[in-house]
DNA sequence: AATAATGATTACAAAATTATAACTATTATC
DNA sequence: GATAATAGTTATAATTTTGTAATCATTATT
């Protein structure tokens, strides 16, 4: 037991460690692509995989307060990459998903992200990018799973 | 070399996807429990594992301009928790690093940021938290020798 | 039917991040 | 020694993100 919380803290410590650098290595490498902020490249994503997702999911997903999940929206429509989607069991809810040029976008946002970082592991040899494959792959399933059981109201406003 | 290719897209996709749950799972909980902005706390990480680091160090490593360095390091020196070094070879250079309150400061935060991952990762069994252990560490140890290569200025103003 | 709860929006303010240009001090180059 | 290059700072502005309160429409509860 004592082992275990000292593994799950090496967990914390190891993916503590990583965010600035892969903030460093896909946000940074985008801005000036795209004229989309981070939480909207974000939101495009979360919407990618999930393809439907509600206003207040979204501001869980991405820990965005409920009032700027909005902004992020309106920007989105207003570029004509998502839509809004109205419930009809429950008209409060509205449903956001990408459109066509919201799908096109996002997977040509994701080429030029994957670019750049191709050239950076492209050092590595082939059994290395291929564990480089698995752990990444192991540890977003894992984290997903993590995620779905804390949907909760995590922030403010939300 | 196209399946190396498509190994290193996935890759790419796999750690962009991850970025927005660990922001959601660090920064977040650690927000109402320090005064320090995200970007202090990485600051403070960068000078833990680096030990020293010169200004234009600390921006390559976090991409943040330069002008904004000057002002979390200021930030950090009016806490107490790192100190400036003038290099005696060159004099235009100047290290920082943490103070010993910046050390337990960080340990500190450290501690803050396991703590709620423990409890969020506790749901899985001693095998995967092992699994996820071996894979978090491969993929920080390969980013860190990745993000060496790269140390050159990435952003404007740097 | 009145009341409470939920999902989303509006409006506003504060904090954090990013971007630029100009500047000082120091070192390197020619 | 003049010029260029480098490390860092100052000053300023714009953008992005976060926080809070109040409001509207709709649904759930009593």
């Amino acid at each position: 037991m004592e082992k275990q919380n000292n593994e799950i803290d090496s967990v914390a410590e190891n993916l503590a460690h990583i965010v600035p650098i892969l903030k460093r290595i896909f946000i940074k490498g985008l801005r000036t692509k795209t004229n989309l902020s981070p939480q909207t490249l974000y939101t495009l994503g979360a919407l990618s995989y999930h393809s439907k997702l509600t206003m207040s999911g979204i501001g869980n997903h991405l820990s965005v307060p409920k009032p700027h999940v909005t902004a992020l929206v309106d920007k989105l429509i207003s570029e004509g990459l998502v839509e809004r989607l109205s419930d009809e069991r429950d008209r409060r809810i509205i449903y956001i998903q990408l459109t066509d040029k919201g799908k096109e976008t996002f997977k040509e946002i994701k080429r030029m992200m994957t670019e750049a970082f191709r050239s950076d592991l492209s050092m590595f040899d082939e059994a290395k990018i291929h564990k480089m494959y698995e752990c990444s792959l192991y540890i977003r399933d894992t984290l997903d799973e993590m995620a779905k059981s804390l949907q909760a109201g995590c922030c403010s406003g939300n």
